[in-house]
DNA sequence: CGATACATTGATAAACCTCAAGCTTCGTGG
DNA sequence: CCACGAAGCTTGAGGTTTATCAATGTATCG
């Protein structure tokens, strides 16, 4: 239950292969599904000029809780965990970051959590003070933001009656529910729901252990409700879960 | 455990007595705790042209869950919880507002919680339209209002750690150490902090029964760390209070 | 003064955690 | 290609914390 991550920013690699640069941006599969989208095209050329697309292997950590943000992040592929540490080591995951996520929303000076990637990740780094300005300058961005951040606020507060007041089984399904309408939402429905983190992230996000978490799938594939698979599971009984969720 | 909030407005009175309504936010006492002490002398007439003052009796919901946001409210005196409420009537306060709180900062369509008064309370009300008006037309009242959102949210994710990973006595210490600090900023040191709400509200603040959370008060007590009065706790050893929550 | 809401305390039960062992999967190198 | 090791996952047994159920105590308000 002890986790040192170490901070290796030199495992970033640039990606800036395939387009021009200028139309980075606009290609960008991510784009309808994250702040960007409330950007005119002429916008979306100055945002391109700040962006630094960079991909980054398993497990390295873009900052730790307390750091300067120097950088805010456009997740683009792949997933990251954003968690607060006890002074014991003792940890709670406040969110998955999937593509199109932000990070970094909040525009703060400070980060207030610890965030590092789950598999590979490829995303945009933006520099804080070329996106601070950029921000100053068009108020209906900055309004995205917020109501970005509103969205944000509200997911923690549900995850907070979910840690709160959820049994551990109630607990599984819901998560297993949220996941599934996240990566619908991007990759359109699916039965199969992936999971690129692992049994141990998903005990701190939802406040159990690793041994509870595992007995739980176990006791939803007896139950019928789903499958396991490699990195995920299959649903096998939406409905159910979904009024184990509710 | 079951609630049935009833909302009743009519027994909101009137509170625009005794200064002239062009100073009654310039006198305002929590405006340096909140968004209004982003804004100049002349933009707080603005706001004050606005603002709706009313009393509330204790126990009066101002909104539900869902509810179209017709209003924002800024907190002048006493205390509100704001709480989602699960289908079986489990329950999850999300956060008390004191003094110099908003509640609608995320300017959205619908209020994402409900929220009723904690004893009598006072307010300033901001019709939306009129609100929403004035802050598309000032950005720095946005960003204001954005930073304070960045803040809750931050709140919010300290919370979830609390929920998912604290003890009951963790739990406690923690919100007596938080509520003190709450209150530090609006009245200054005092070793009384005063606790408005009730040990279910607590309870369901903290994931607990009120049965934990009475074992739990009974316990710092009975470690001489706190004293019960009446609406409160005295801290007779702060320092140790505050290694327990740490 | 009685009624009602709120709080405390005790006994018991259930959920979840801890500790321990064994199992899968997957990548690496012989 | 297979053997091996590491990391992650599962399962079992037993213990602890917290919830539940029940009774009693205390403050508040008409």
């Amino acid at each position: 239950m002890n986790y040192h991550p170490v901070q290796i920013h030199s495992n970033a690699t640039s990606d800036r292969c395939c387009t021009q640069p200028s139309e980075r941006c606009a290609n960008c599969k991510v784009r309808l599904h994250s702040i960007c989208a409330a950007l005119e095209p002429e916008e979306l050329r100055e945002l391109d000029a700040l962006a630094h697309p960079a991909s980054f292997k398993s497990k390295q950590t873009l900052f730790l809780e307390g750091d300067d943000a120097a950088n805010t992040y456009n997740i683009t592929e792949g997933a990251v965990r954003l968690y607060k540490m006890l002074s014991d080591g003792r940890r709670q995951i406040v969110g998955f970051a999937l593509p199109g996520d932000f990070l970094g929303l909040t525009l703060g000076e400070k980060h207030r959590y610890s965030a590092d990637t789950i598999g590979e990740v490829r995303l945009c780094r933006f520099p804080r003070t070329g996106f601070l300005k950029m921000v100053g300058e068009k108020p209906h961005l900055l309004r995205r933001l917020h109501d970005f951040a509103g969205n944000e606020l509200n997911m923690a507060q549900d995850q907070m009656a979910l840690l709160g007041r959820l049994t551990a089984e109630e607990k599984i399904a819901t998560f297993i529910v949220g996941m599934r309408a996240r990566w619908t939402r991007l990759e359109g429905p699916s039965v199969t729901v992936p999971l690129p983190m692992t049994r141990q992230d998903i005990a701190d996000y939802l406040g159990l252990t690793i041994e509870t978490v595992s007995r739980g799938f176990a006791r939803l594939t007896r139950e019928k409700r789903i499958i396991n698979v490699p990195d995920g599971v299959r649903l096998i009984d939406a409905k159910s879960l979904e009024s184990l969720a509710a």
